[in-house]
DNA sequence: CCGGATCCTGTACGATACTG
DNA sequence: CAGTATCGTACAGGATCCGG
């Protein structure tokens, strides 16, 4: 491997983290983690879903998709349904009739949060750069 | 909750200002603005590029290939491009025979880089995890 | 109220070949 | 060396209807 450091700290503290990890080789994107990250973000609408269900906590499925109007019922099935499988939505159903099914942030996905949060941060900054590119 | 990893202060601060302003009312997809940030990371091979380009410094286009041999070019070209047009990734054409490109991190796109750390580091938690539940 | 089943469409991605 | 051009495929997302 050839070693050409031009190194700013930010550079440094980015090898250090990535020390012994993946940043070494020939990343393939499967193996890539800031792909398993951004895999589970993904879904046109789970970002959206996620941010509500952080601000409001455990919702009803017809809750989220009053606060959603434009999604599908099947996409909001579909992509809940995801984001369980991955254990960062829980889902909690009650045996009546009719039917109520409530869905949450498990405290594992509450550590995606920070992430998410930064991500709009830095999405706004984007979107007014964008603009002032015009 | 644990704090088993210590965010960049830069992430903590981001917490900090985005408190009560990230997630209000209605948001629709495309004005998500963590959409804005998904969609430039989402290629299938961008956080790749990202991090060699991020760990290597400037890079030349076929250095890049080498490092990520899977890629076609046309996939390189093109998801360097899509980079260079929001800015990311700056692009230096030496007009030489025989030709000779210089990709690099643009002093905004390093800005992204916070970011990425934040998804690697969960990304790996996250496969982990995945592996104990089987 | 919640969500599964079907059918349809755009586009991201890829293999291959060609060029200044 | 660093790209375009062309063609082909798989899959995410959406519209609509059906069911417990």
């Amino acid at each position: 491997m050839n070693e050409k450091y031009v190194l700013s700290s930010k550079i440094v503290s980015l090898m250090i983290l990535m020390e012994g990890t993946a940043m070494n080789e020939h990343i393939k994107p499967d193996q890539c983690q800031v792909q398993e990250a951004i895999g589970i973000l993904v879904g046109k609408w789970k970002p959206i879903i996620l941010l509500h269900l952080m601000k409001e906590g455990t919702q009803r499925f017809s809750e989220l998709k009053r606060e959603i109007p434009e999604i599908t019922q099947k996409m909001l099935t579909k992509q809940l349904r995801e984001l369980e499988a991955e254990g960062i939505v829980d889902r909690k159903v009650y045996p009546e009739i009719p039917p109520k099914v409530e869905y949450s942030i498990t405290e594992y996905g509450k550590e995606l949060q920070p992430i998410l949060e930064a991500m709009h941060e830095w999405g706004e900054k984007h979107a007014q750069m964008k603009k002032e590119r015009a």
